[in-house]
DNA sequence: TGCACTTTAATTGGATCCTAAATACTCTTA
DNA sequence: TAAGAGTATTTAGGATCCAATTAAAGTGCA
């Protein structure tokens, strides 16, 4: 479930007071739709439902400790996203993705991603701070071979540069792809001798943000697209 | 509520079996969340639901006479795709939107849509005489001032050659953002000289397409697109 | 023995009900 | 008189229930 207020589709701040000191000890509503959400997307990303397979609202609810109805509204969700088929009266299913959509998503991430670069306001040294951050994370990350946290944090990381750009709702369609790549690329995890050359990489792009030179930002993201996209399949050119 | 399943979102043919001859009066379930989308949507379009308007769901659901839960179903699918927001236990409101995204939108619509062209397959004859029938019946509509259906008419022809690209999930990306620039474009109907130039312009593209020339396909659709932006609001470079 | 039809079981889709939360209104107090 | 707090009403969120449709299994007929 998104909250789009001022540009669209911005993943709701869950605020979840924790005044739990005082309050009844039921956990306070987490939300139990974008627990599901999360939950069974989660599912879907780790193998754990595989494509094709039907999900039996009924199990599926009392496994997520949910009603049936948020769960359905869950699904809707899923479905409306491309994770989920839905056949009238017959049920959601894992969506089948054809194997070269995923040189789709990222040429259009290319194209997109270059146009946030051109509109780039160039960030403070705070932000620069925060992302040199971010990559130092997922280097001693890569070194400690903890692989599992790294997607999250290499999201984070291009996602916190895009969002210099003033065009909140290119943005927002990036955000939309990247959560969509993560189908294809999640289960297959580079070895750690990329994981470092990436974030050799990022550095590289740091760089080229606070010297605010907008070209070399494009040069080196694209030089880092080539990188990370070696050892996957199917090329754009291929039909499907 | 959408039905991908080789290609993702592609919108689902509803059936509806008309052997209502034999059958119960009751008109065979249309599919009330189906039926809650379209009208929705169209109260948006229209401006019969101003942005930041609160949907009362127990009032729509009798407006629309359907239940409470189809309707939740489809204010949650709406939110997905940005036409409503959602705050968590206040409700569904319309959504507010910047008056410079539907800039963005033409230019993210502008880098996939060459893309499409680049990836062409050529159609036979009888595409060709479909895309010339559809572009005379925007041309007769036109005369007869009949601005109604003008704007599913342009948008089917569009959608038709960029059908004729394989990279079928740009297309459905491109899909979406068409019925998103709905929300801007849909009141403000240009005038029926422009649209004679229209019909002009997309013969011209038909041309190019017959003669299988991909440089000029490319060349005319841009023609195409700044004839059309004439009187639209707002740059692309503008901050929000 | 194979195919088709019918019946049955299971699962989805829709409705009503109940609870919890948010907002608005009123009353009291400063 | 104004402001704040408390209460009441309205509205969304979640659960359970019922009906309708589909898919599968079993039986009968060719």
């Amino acid at each position: 479930m998104k909250h789009p207020m001022q540009s669209l589709h911005i993943v709701r701040l869950i605020v979840m007071e924790e005044n739990s000191a005082i309050t009844s000890p039921k956990a306070r509503k987490p939300k139990s739709v974008e627990m599901a959400l999360q939950q069974i997307r989660a599912k879907i990303v780790s193998g754990d439902l595989l494509p094709g397979e039907q999900i039996r609202q009924q199990e599926m609810a009392e496994e997520l400790g949910v009603s049936r109805m948020p769960l359905r509204e869950a699904l809707n969700v899923l479905a409306e996203q491309g994770l989920l088929t839905h056949r009238a009266n017959a049920g959601y299913f894992v969506a089948k993705r054809a194997p070269n959509e995923l040189a789709q998503i990222r040429r259009i991430l290319q194209l997109l991603e270059n146009e946030l670069f051109d509109s780039i306001e160039w960030p403070d040294q705070a932000c620069i701070r925060e992302l040199r951050e971010l990559n130092a994370q997922m280097s001693s990350c890569a070194r400690a071979e903890d692989w599992s946290p790294l997607v999250r944090l290499n999201r984070e990381f291009h996602l916190k540069i895009f969002s210099l750009s003033p065009h909140k709702l290119i943005l927002e369609e990036v955000r939309r792809l990247w959560a969509l790549a993560d189908l294809f690329i999640s289960t297959k995890m580079a070895d750690s001798q990329a994981r470092l050359r990436t974030v050799e990489e990022h550095e590289a792009l740091i760089d080229c943000i606070a010297a605010q030179d907008r070209a070399k930002c494009v040069e080196t993201m694209e030089l880092h697209r080539i990188s990370t996209s070696k050892g996957l399949p199917t090329s754009i050119s291929v039909s499907q």
